[in-house]
DNA sequence: GCGACAG
DNA sequence: ATCTTGTCGC
């Protein structure tokens, strides 16, 4: 893939890079016939001090693992609220490189625009891959809801607000459960995101594809190999 | 100036 | 993100 941008930035850098880039995000569906998902996490392996990335491609909609890859590198830079791309996207994008089947959409653990630039980690991935992306966050970086009004069963959802534009949706995956934070990545509605999400939802909090991803990550007992072929420990 | 702050 | 055992609830 052609590179988008350069990663390492200053600070002031990035931030002027993410007003730049904001601008291209799309929030519209521009989704052809989905197929296979794929969901992306990162873990920090504090002995190495390194970041593994990890992701998993999933039929759509039954939801069955197809494919499964880890890519590991140096850790770049800290964590800074509001640029948490600039810390686990390259990762991310090595392990996303090395899918043999494209997926059509990709579940990104974090926010999309529901950012205080409008441009997340989901967004950001989705511009670099040119693929609809959707965030699915497990807690608010910006953004208010009406609590009283989300209603506990799952699949109820009410929006998340930010100097009064609609950025995101609280959802409920998952009946009386904290709910995830739903935001546009790129190339796609927030309804369609939501419509997504909760047909991605299997009885656990997180969707099926982020929540395959977030264990891959943290699998210490994984060893990539060349040919990508076996799967890791599969006695969960 | 004082908090809040994805992972 | 990560530190961490048992425990409450469906």
């Amino acid at each position: 893939m052609t590179p988008l941008h350069e990663w390492n930035l200053t600070q002031p850098e990035a931030i002027a890079l993410q007003r730049e880039l904001a601008q291209r995000i799309v929030r519209e569906d521009r989704l052809g016939e989905v197929q296979h998902v794929a969901g992306v996490d990162m873990a920090i392996n504090e002995e190495h001090e390194t970041a593994q990335a990890a992701v998993v491609l999933l039929k759509y909609p039954e939801m069955e693992i197809v494919e499964r890859h880890i890519y590991e590198e140096p850790l770049r830079m800290p964590y800074i609220p509001g640029l948490l791309s600039f810390r686990e996207a390259p990762c991310v994008l090595g392990a996303v490189a090395r899918l043999k089947q494209q997926p059509d959409l990709v579940m990104v653990d974090g926010q999309g625009i529901a950012h205080p630039r409008r441009i997340g980690i989901a967004s950001h991935l989705g511009l670099w891959l040119n693929i609809p992306t959707i965030g699915c966050a497990k807690s608010i970086l910006v953004g208010k809801y009406d609590k009283d009004a989300l209603g506990e069963e799952a699949g109820s959802w009410v929006p998340l607000i930010n100097r009064h534009e609609v950025i995101g949706a609280v959802v409920r995956t998952r009946t009386r459960v904290n709910p995830m934070y739903i935001s546009v990545g790129h190339l796609i509605s927030l309804e369609t995101s939501v419509r997504y999400v909760l047909a991605c939802s299997k009885g656990y909090r997180l969707p099926e594809p982020t929540r395959q991803a977030d264990k891959l990550s943290k699998d210490k007992a994984w060893v990539e190999t060349d040919e990508q072929e076996k799967p890791p420990t599969l006695w969960e």
